[in-house]
DNA sequence: AACTAATAATTAGTATGACAACTAAAAAAT
DNA sequence: ATTTTTTAGTTGTCATACTAATTATTAGTT
């Protein structure tokens, strides 16, 4: 495989990447969700009453301490999750849902789903899985 | 297909992108490229000494009209690219590549190539076309 | 021709993302 | 046990996105 073929990819990921998070921040806002879209992606994480150290969230969203710290503030400056002294290591917390985060994931979940399903109009199944593999194997080869 | 499942979809090409952005974004700055690799983007949009306007640019980037003039503003004052006024319409101006942004083209393009490669180990030219083909059907599924 | 609507670019405000520097606390090494 | 090294989290800075509002100019309408 020639490299010049590689000039395209990256651009069209970031492209797509951004298009599908800016749909569904623009159907979050229409739709009164008063959350964004990466604001949710931890709010999910956080489902079932777990108890999560910012780092595991990181890991889990692949996103970066420091990027974590605001969303994280952002979440408890609307009530949605709260930070708790970790009993064994006082270096950290742990984060998780308080009573209204529970309410806000259950509402929103049917939501974000139908929202997502957008994207894969006339695409299969296989196509899904396709995506899924190779998006991966990308992701490893460029582990850190 | 079921709903659930697209939870995960949108998680994963956010991840990778931003993945797939950060290694380029690290190998540039490690070989002192100079430039970010948005502003890679846009000096190579502008090859083959092509005057285009921001609002083309927007469109063959798939960015807007302000992250494009904070990056044409970054890449001016670099000297990379200049600002000309548009002979027809005074609202816009051409945008168009320096004889130092024409260096700097053909210094990086094959290193960039290299580098962009790396993400494709273990995977063939049939997962490119592959890729290529549901990307662009899902950013077609979403147009405004 | 005057008025209105649409368009190109900019600016302002907020959120995210990467990186570096920092603080505090825990773990490892001697 | 004291020192050194790691680790968890925060803060600061800059670049990128998205939205909304603004300005200047052009296009369309009557």
């Amino acid at each position: 495989m020639t490299t010049k073929k590689f000039d395209s990819y990256s651009h069209l990921l970031d492209r797509t990447a951004r298009r599908v998070k800016g749909y569904a921040q623009q159907r979050f806002t229409t739709g009164n969700f008063d959350v964004t879209v990466d604001q949710w992606l931890i709010l999910k994480s956080l489902d079932d009453d777990r108890y999560l150290k910012q780092k595991e969230l990181a890991e889990l969203t692949g996103k970066d301490n420091p990027t974590l710290t605001r969303i994280i503030d952002l979440l408890c400056k609307k009530g949605l999750t709260e930070r708790v002294m970790h009993k064994d290591d006082r270096r950290s917390f742990t984060v998780h849902l308080t009573e209204p985060g529970k309410a806000k994931l259950l509402e929103l979940s049917p939501r974000v789903n139908e929202i997502r399903m957008k994207a894969w109009e006339n695409l299969t199944e296989h196509d899904y899985e396709q995506l899924k593999t190779i998006l991966n194997k990308i992701y490893q080869n460029l582990e850190p």
